[in-house]
DNA sequence: AATATAGTAATGGTTAAACCATTCTAAAGC
DNA sequence: GCTTTAGAATGGTTTAACCATTACTATATT
């Protein structure tokens, strides 16, 4: 299955051979790579040496790791993996201001909305249709699962990422929003006033994507980022003041 | 300096800590950690644990690690460092297709011209012309110096980034641009028309942002990315077929 | 029979002590 | 003064053992 380990850093060569099988296919994502001391067997190196190897490939998605029995290292999908700890880092660590994130998105939501209207089919439109109502029966609901609602507007702007159809813009915002809660549980005021503007913009955002309106579905998720972007930049000043 | 490790994973803790230290700044970018053999009593644990957890800050771009005296592991940068790992995988391994990238770029930079040319000031104007006239100069000097001259092509794109002042834009296009390399030298053809046509691009994008007209600097870059990407993708075909 | 409980084995997590490989520094020799 | 060599400090690797977690199974209890 494996080569012999070679090189000057002997897990660096393990990570480069686990690393190629998992994207070039080999090895599929659910896949459970053999215990380590069966793997330690088949690159002929210690035990210590084959776990940083697989520290590394844990660290950067590409397994994760189970102990117990019939745990072990299990592959991960590559596919909508996060785009990484780094950009993760600048956000939890504020180097990237409520501003700068607020910025790029409105940016970048914008055209991948105006994408979405583009390339939606009737099963995404259902989808998004879907997250719409329960987006409404939350909201219904009450105080009490204004959490959940958040959740589900968010939803709706991955469904968008996802129905535009580029992993690129796709995952970069599924990072930011992986991200981004931290904002949100701080500076997001809890309103039903608010909450209610959003649902109403989502509403017709899902309508023009609908009715394929690229230019209004642009202008509508921008300004609705927008909107959002200042109701939080407000509340953050109040709360340091 | 450090608390002794804790948790389940002890190699986890030790992360946290030492990424605490060098996120809140207590390590500074170019610090030498202590030995491993000291670190590992500072933290009461063995040195193989420890060296996981080393493993996981290098894979994380905090540390970096060289061998004999002297050597050790140095803190890095935290700003402008890649963001990741993960988008460089999807893009090197080709998850992500030159479409892809292409779409992302023409969006994205056409946003971030138009925010340079909104927010330059008199410096970066300079640091402009100065990268114009290095790329007409590469370009005067003939064949020999093309690969240079798509080099600053690339710099001047990052520039803008820098100048469009948003970390968020910053270090995704840095990313993007330290691994579509992996493109250019498939699919770029080398014509010298097709540079000159680039180097007039340029200038005209430098003009646009020195004058702050944003949205003419915006389509401008669409357009330059656009035809670049259209060149690349007629060339791929070519190859491909 | 259904349900707790305890035992068992497989797996990752950790430890310890030694040795190897690389690289800088300083002493030795010319 | 230059070159060569020896030593020491540092990361890289190995080995062998033990600990911790977890799923499964056999047993005991109801």
């Amino acid at each position: 299955m494996f080569r012999e380990a070679r090189q000057n850093r002997i897990f660096q060569d393990v990570v480069e051979q686990i690393q190629e099988a998992i994207l070039k296919g080999t090895l599929k994502a659910g896949h459970k790579l053999p215990p380590e001391r069966q793997l330690r067997d088949m690159f002929k190196t210690s035990r210590g040496t084959l776990r940083e190897a697989l520290r590394v490939l844990e660290q950067k998605g590409l397994i994760t790791i189970k102990t117990g029995v019939s745990g072990g290292s299990i592959v991960n999908a590559v596919t909508h993996r996060q785009v990484s700890e780094s950009l993760a880092l600048l956000i939890q660590y504020q180097r990237v201001s409520l501003r700068d994130l607020a910025e790029f998105r409105e940016g970048v939501e914008g055209i991948v909305a105006g994408l979405a209207a583009k390339r939606a089919n009737k099963k995404d439109i259902e989808q998004l249709r879907a997250l719409l109502s329960e987006a409404k029966a939350c909201l219904d609901e009450g105080a009490s699962r204004w959490d959940a609602f958040i959740r589900i507007d968010n939803e709706i702007h991955l469904a968008l990422a996802r129905i535009a159809g580029n992993p690129v813009y796709e995952s970069i915002l599924q990072t930011i929003y992986n991200n981004i809660h931290l904002y949100f549980d701080r500076f997001l005021p809890r309103e039903e006033r608010i909450l209610k503007q959003n649902y109403r913009d989502l509403r017709k955002i899902v309508i023009a994507v609908e009715e394929g309106k690229t230019a209004e579905a642009h202008s509508l998720v921008q300004d609705h980022v927008g909107r959002f972007n200042r109701l939080m930049e407000k509340n953050q000043k109040e709360k340091t003041d």
